[in-house]
RNA sequence: GCUCCUGUGGUGUAGUACGGUCCAUCAUUCCGGGUUUUCAUCCCGGCGACCCGGGUUCAAAUCCCGGCAGGAGCACCA
């Protein structure tokens, strides 16, 4: 091999490559990239995909991304007008900054209507009033319909007629003029725009015709500028009508990147409709419920969106479908929030004893100083007011002399706690415990499947704050999600 | 059925354009050990993969041909 290919020794061992694979065709500063979801539901966490890959690949060329809320549907996929707003919060949240330009089809429908017009005048698009299933028949057959023979001024009044109303619903679509002898049955003479009398949540029933996505994205992306698309290989049919339409405008189609269908192991398979009606049929709490795979249910239950950034730039992207699990973004995420949470005490299945102090009385102090994180990576300490009482986690109960933890060893004999060291005498159980005084009454709800486990016990009551993550010594991340008036704190568990 | 995409350990992923220390990278899971006054976190170690069959070549995860498997599209949804 030194003689033919003396190259070959100096070749190095593979790396894994860190972060994304680089655009072709992209300049840096030039690059403009889109999201856009359906506003018919706030996000999942397969959106995240699209927000991560997206900005990432922004940040990389000093780029721009356009969230694009393609809203065109008023009736499979209507829009929910309060899913706008909740979207861009949540594609900020993720992406760690706001979106560059934000677009709203439905605001912009003039535009696309003056395109397809454009295109039946030229006589690249016609009016077509068959049935679907007449069409399909013939479109197969590679034969054109009656429809597509007709004049530009037949074909413009009839475009007329659809814009003020007079045909029904289902009476007539846009097609785009191609090529019928397309070996993909699914790209010949593929409909543009379609009627939908159906009021539109956000502009009302001001437009009778609205553009299908292949039309109104293909328009849209052009107008935006857009230089690179990242989608669902479920799309590769549409880059391919739109390169089409493209031709037909004489304009140069984006390049396009694809990624592959993505499961979740604990989830299974979803759909924002699906979730909307059980919501309203009262099977989960709203969009936020802790077992639904939405974003905003991963940021009520307190992930860190680092760690859904990590995860999805590690993935990368790939045609692959996959099948992942959340371990491994609970994984990421504990390596981000472990440094920074404080630790608190949660005894489950509570037993109390009182404390007798015996002979060491005047060696023991009034209060203990706890470390806030076990490595001191949090400054301070924990302070724990010591009453005539404590709480021990019944697992913990099950031998006589058991050392309490950061304070003393002790002996269990008739409901009481005699102590016997302030050090730690021999190999004896380390038991979880709270000192009487410190404690507070709180549930921690764990989402498991379809049901949420409750766990019920006593919590260190030690400057908590709603909102905040903490590791509960044993147990693992939690947060507190609400600290209630009677004096109960509601806790969602995050992972271990 | 037609059109298209994808096959690397349990799960993901790097490497494949241009064949060569690649007996294959990294992460996660799992198993074992260690640290820890938390059963959490962390650290160390280990198991474990190039879909199959041919071909080209000194040399194939990588190139060619043929299979097989999985997925997607074929909506007047996005």
């Amino acid at each position: 091999m030194a003689e033919t290919n003396p190259e070959a020794l100096q070749r190095q061992k593979q790396k894994k490559r860190v972060g994304l694979k680089p655009l072709t065709n992209a300049i840096d500063g030039g690059v403009v990239l889109r999201f856009a979801p359906n506003p018919n539901g706030p996000l999942t966490i397969g959106h995240a995909r699209g927000i991560v890959i997206n900005s990432e690949y922004a940040r990389n060329y000093s780029g721009k991304v356009v969230l694009r809320f393609d809203d065109t549907d008023t009736r499979v996929k209507p829009p929910l007008p309060e899913a706008y707003a909740w979207i861009s919060e949540e594609y900020e949240w993720l992406a760690g900054r706001p979106a560059d330009i934000t677009i709203i089809a439905s605001e912009r429908m003039p535009l696309y209507l003056n395109y397809a017009k454009q295109m039946i005048g030229d006589g690249f698009g016609y009016v077509c009033r068959c049935s679907a299933s007449e069409f399909k028949k013939l479109r197969d057959q590679s034969r054109s319909c009656p429809c597509r023979e007709r004049s530009v001024d037949d074909n413009l009044n009839d475009w007329e007629s659809m814009i003020v109303g007079e045909i029904k619903e289902g009476g007539a679509v846009v097609r785009v003029k191609t090529n019928l002898e397309l070996a993909n049955p699914a790209l010949r003479d593929w409909p543009a725009l379609r009627i939908q009398h159906t009021p539109h949540p956000m502009v009302g029933d001001k437009y009778k015709v609205w553009p299908l996505l292949d039309f109104q994205s293909a328009i849209e992306d052009h107008l935006q500028g857009v230089t690179h698309i990242v989608r669902g290989k479920d799309l590769m049919d549409s880059t391919r009508k739109q390169t089409l339409l493209y031709e037909h405008f004489g304009w140069i189609y984006p390049e396009t990147l694809y990624w592959g269908r993505v499961k979740v192991h604990e989830f299974g398979s979803f759909s924002t409709s699906q979730m909307r009606s059980s919501i309203s049929e009262g099977d989960y709490s709203g969009w936020d419920d802790i077992r639904l795979p939405t974003l905003s249910a991963l940021r009520k239950r307190g992930f860190d969106p680092k760690a859904l950034k990590e995860f999805w730039i590690d993935l990368g992207l790939t045609q692959k479908d996959i099948s992942i699990s959340m371990q491994t973004i609970e994984s990421f995420n504990s390596s981000i929030i472990d440094d920074k949470c404080e630790r608190r005490s949660f005894v489950r299945n509570p037993v109390s004893f009182n404390i007798d102090k015996g002979e060491l009385t005047s060696k023991i102090p009034e209060s203990l100083l706890i470390s806030r994180h076990p490595d001191e990576l949090i400054e301070g300490e924990r302070i724990w007011n010591l009453g005539s009482k404590i709480f021990v986690e019944q697992e913990d109960c099950v031998y006589t002399k058991i050392r309490l933890k950061d304070f003393a060893d002790v002996f269990i004999e008739d409901g009481n706690a005699i102590i016997e060291s302030m050090e730690k005498g021999d190999r004896r159980l380390i038991a979880h415990w709270i000192p009487e005084g410190m404690e507070i009454n709180a549930v921690l709800h764990i989402p498991n499947g379809n049901d949420i486990e409750l766990v019920h016990g006593l919590l260190e009551n030690y400057e908590i704050k709603e909102g905040m993550i903490i590791q509960l010594e044993r147990v693992g991340f939690a947060k507190i999600d609400e600290i209630q008036e009677d004096n109960l704190v509601s806790m969602i568990y995050l992972h271990g």
